[in-house]
DNA sequence: CTAGTGATTCCCT
DNA sequence: GGGAATCACTAGC
């Protein structure tokens, strides 16, 4: 028997702690987004943890500018960025007010509407494909920059709501560096920054960051 | 499975 | 001006 998962909202509480604390308690999370088409569901398999102003890798590391001001806001709502000219990506803003702190979302297991996902994820050869990777889940969610700064704390029916779900085991959770964030990687300076459901095949394959500039 | 590279646009320096 | 918290595709093992 498997227990029906807890369909209830987190609480602003369970986002202002340390995002070191929040990462890996996300895994196994339910994230609902509502279209007009119908919900599509996702449970959260692998995470990043990006820690404000003081980490590098983060994009609060140069201070507030407008593309990541809900960042420095309030916990629990979403920060979406466009990136590679192509690409959208979610995270989850942990922390007190102002400390700039988030979660990007990096991989989960589609639960709900898959057949919603699949329309936007043509290149998908199956389903475990559909959210595996960062802006492959931003995508079959249909999450964009219009979503910037919704509260994922809101009861679901709203945009974007992350459920209690099932939460994953500790002892079931692996951690390891982020992935393709510049200066990281090769320097040895590295944190075990990424967190992921073990064994779980809906997790991206780890890619080290690879430096590059305009073609000629 | 790994490694290499083009695509395409926004944002900050 | 030039890099970016990526993906899709190709080649080769």
């Amino acid at each position: 028997m498997i227990a029906t998962p807890d369909r209830t909202p987190v609480s602003r509480a369970f986002f202002d702690r340390p995002v070191l604390e929040v990462a890996p308690d996300l895994l196994g999370r339910l994230l609902v987004r509502t279209t007009p088409d119908g919900p599509i569901t996702v449970r959260l398999t692998e995470v990043e943890a990006y820690d404000g102003p003081n980490d590098p890798g983060s994009h609060a590391y140069r201070g507030r500018t407008p593309r990541n001001e809900v960042m420095f806001g309030p916990p629990g709502h979403v920060y979406v960025y466009f990136t590679y000219g192509m690409w959208h990506c979610m995270n989850l803003v942990c922390g007190p007010d102002g400390s700039a702190s988030a979660v990007l979302l990096r991989a989960g297991e589609v639960i709900e509407g898959a057949d919603l996902a699949r329309t936007r994820r043509l290149s998908a050869r199956n389903d475990k494909e559909l959210a595996k990777g960062p802006a492959r889940l931003a995508t079959a969610l249909g999450v964009d920059r219009t979503l910037d700064g919704t509260d994922a704390c809101a009861p679901e029916g709203g945009p974007l709501s992350l459920l209690t779900g099932t939460p994953i085991p500790s002892d079931q959770v692996s951690n390891g560096p982020r992935t393709g964030v510049a200066g990281e990687g090769g320097n040895g300076d590295v944190h075990p920054w990424r967190f992921w459901a073990a064994g779980d095949p809906t997790v991206s394959p780890y890619r080290a960051h690879v430096p590059r500039h305009r073609r000629s």
